[in-house]
DNA sequence: ATTATGACTTCAC
DNA sequence: CGTGAAGCCATAA
């Protein structure tokens, strides 16, 4: 039944929703995970979909500094308030310890 | 088919 | 450290 979301924005979702509690990852890494490295922004434009679908934790999907830029989208704090529910500290738009709290579904997923 | 846009990434100044 | 520009790929009009 993939008629409005394509192979690519489903991958997304189905990524996205994977991201264990407590974890985030970078648009660059989904795309990279999907195959296209290139597509981070994609990825971003697949999040905006999937904010209207909503059961995808989009607040935990980052730039790759950590930086909640999404949260523009998500409307105020919001992002931010869901992200330190979730146990990860953000501090001025920004994960703390992005390095500890990164999930990369490349390395925890695995390519094969 | 072509143009414009986008929640990105990275290099350069 | 802040801003700018180019590269990248897929969707929408």
């Amino acid at each position: 039944m993939e008629n409005s979301r394509t192979n690519f924005f489903k991958d997304v979702y189905e990524v996205v929703k994977l991201i264990p509690k407590g974890r985030v990852t970078s648009y660059g890494a989904v795309a990279e995970y999907l195959g296209s490295k290139g597509s981070a922004r994609m990825v971003g434009w697949a999040m905006h979909g999937a904010a209207k679908i909503g059961g995808v934790p989009a607040h935990r999907v980052v730039n790759s500094k950590g930086l909640l830029t999404g949260k523009i989208h998500f409307g105020g704090n919001r992002m931010e308030q869901l992200l330190k529910a979730e146990g990860i500290k953000v501090v001025d738009d920004k994960i703390l310890d992005f390095d500890s709290v990164f999930w990369n579904p490349v390395q925890e997923l695995g390519f094969d």
